[in-house]
DNA sequence: TGCTACCATGTTTGCGGTAACAAATCACAA
DNA sequence: TTGTGATTTGTTACCGCAAACATGGTAGCA
């Protein structure tokens, strides 16, 4: 009976809103999509049909109708990570503004989930699609190409992209940051490494690439898991580096702040003195780094402005095909270098 | 001529599988929605077909044809809040498995924009709805009663749901918080503040109420503002109340997990000791606030276990209209003490 | 052998809109 | 007055798929 109930009421269709006003539904439709190609007298009493039937447009029939969905599909790898959500959130004011939805997926990390989920979204004929990283299945990136619809991949720089690419580089990132802590004269420097994404990976070469011109490089400095970052995976991970490396750490790298603050808290716990014993840099810069005692060194990267980029890049795309601005897009970043990670000792650099 | 291009390429429709396979396109439906119903010769065949042309279905000629989108509409205030994405998480992780899909808009804490965003989402019609706290606009209401469709609204609780509820009392818990930090021999207690939602109101009103049981109420204890939230807000909030409390202060409840780092932080920085002079405690008990130094205390709220059952009171509602499952739902919360509010002095109570 | 029952497949129809075209109305200059 | 073009409204067809019903074939049984 319920099910009754929804089933009639639901029924409030464009008819039903045309035979209301007694006008066509062709003009009842032009009434909400083109107002101006109707007489105000008429556009008026359409408006109260609608209003007073409490009309709602069926985006399906609409979108079939007229072969376009208003949809932008964006495939992110994980709902949890705050670094997605600023990107997100560009992603939505510049979308939300220019008038399309949004739908959104969660990969888990997962380029299977990833490809499932990309079949699910084309099959809402988005208009574009916004997806993360470079480490999609064959089959996910043969479905993009057929589709023909702009595709940006975000968050890293993409050797050949399927369409567009806006990101920056990984490897250069984490390759300055072991440059400037050797700079600041550590020689000993450990990396922390959670859920190890492909772009961490890229952050740990960018690292190790750093060290090994020094020949500093030592795989005991090293201590990583696939297990979710958090601030407890922080401060565990930061015990166990300590244990291996028996004291002798100069600096430690962190993949991502979660973890740098964990170390943090867990060295103020061990008695560790930072800077003074031991210098930290995190990565992602977000909020909190730069008011934790000692301020926290990071990675500052531009994710709203990534975020605002991608968005514009399909928007772009899709406006007329106009071929304005890059297919690829490197948005930088900028190491912020804070009381965690003043020098020691001298500067030998 | 892209244009055409696309236009020209797109056209893999489920009559071209048909043809390709010899049958009807009706047979070749079946294939992807009934294939037991199928022969396996034909199934095969058709499912050859598929692959080869790399055929996508049109969702949305199917979800018109068929009055079923598989779609749950989400609406939450704000995507870069951490709360929130452990809420959806869980709504994501319970829906997914279901095959059902999240149409997600971020409302930014304003009901005139829910109200415009919830009209859109109704125009996909969801075959549900989980939305958040309970100030929406009449209009919006309205909408949603009309629609016909189960809706959840959750993180609080709401005195009259438009249909079900699940969340907690925020009133209760900033009562709790107040009422633990007088009986830890507090009187003069602070309350920081940012962004100002209902819930947070109403955590205030909790936490006034305590006070006011033992006329310990004081207007300039209190220091809001309307701007979002974050660890820098909380410091400039702590620096403020502490000026306006002329460093008379026995403790600080803040209306969530960044504002009281911040505040520690910045205690910190003023030579406050946490918690020998100043007891501190936060609310949502994030991942952070158990490994700072102090440990800082917190109000544990279920976030992802909200997500989880508001989700499945949805899929309850829609599985067999079985009227199984309350229509409302305290989910609880848990005052976590640690550190950061340790007794200074004895307890009275 | 004839009958029913059931399975696998095909045909028809319509979901609720909109594009494209057709028709009617109006404005205004010749 | 009439013609011309612009403006407003209506008519028709179809978007791609699946529900409902129709059909033909096969098996089981008396």
């Amino acid at each position: 009976m319920l099910l009754d109930a929804r089933k009639a009421r639901k029924k409030v269709t464009l008819a039903d809103v045309a035979r209301m006003a007694g006008v066509s539904s062709m003009t009842a439709s032009r009434t909400i999509n083109y107002p101006e190609k109707v007489s105000e007298q008429l556009r008026d009493k359409v408006q109260q049909a609608i209003d007073t039937l409490g009309y709602i447009p069926n985006q399906f029939a609409s979108s079939l109708a007229s072969a376009r969905s208003h949809v932008i599909g964006v495939a992110i790898p994980s709902l949890s990570n705050t670094v997605f959500n600023e990107v997100l959130r560009g992603i939505y004011d510049v979308t939300g503004r220019a008038g399309y939805k949004v739908v959104l997926v969660d990969t888990h990390y997962c380029p299977a989930e990833e490809e499932r989920l990309v079949r699910t979204l084309l099959s809402q004929s988005p208009e574009a699609m916004i997806i993360t990283g470079a480490d999609q299945t064959d089959a996910c990136r043969t479905m993009l190409r057929r589709s023909c619809v702009p595709v940006v991949q975000m968050m890293e720089m993409v050797e050949a992209p399927i369409d567009m690419n806006i990101g920056f580089s990984h490897y250069q990132a984490g390759y300055d940051v072991a440059a400037g802590l050797l700079a600041r004269g550590c020689e000993r420097i450990g990396f922390l490494g959670a859920r190890m994404d492909p772009r961490v990976h890229q952050r740990l070469h960018g690292y190790r690439r750093a060290l090994s011109e020094r020949q500093l490089n030592n795989k005991t400095l090293e201590v990583t898991t696939e297990d979710p970052s958090s601030v407890g995976m922080g401060g565990q991970l930061m015990r166990q580096l300590w244990t291996q490396a028996a004291g002798q750490l100069d600096a430690v790298f962190c993949c991502n702040d979660d973890l740098a603050l964990g170390a943090l808290f867990e060295c103020q716990r061990l008695g560790i003195d930072i800077p003074g014993q031991m210098l930290l840099c995190g990565f992602n810069d977000m909020d909190a780094m730069a008011h934790v005692n000692p301020s926290l060194s990071s990675v500052h990267t531009p994710r709203y402005e990534m975020g605002v980029k991608a968005a514009e890049m399909v928007l772009g795309a899709l406006s007329d095909e106009g071929e304005t601005g890059p297919k690829r897009l490197d948005i930088g970043y900028t190491v912020k270098w804070r009381d965690s990670a003043r020098a020691p000792r001298p500067l030998t650099a």
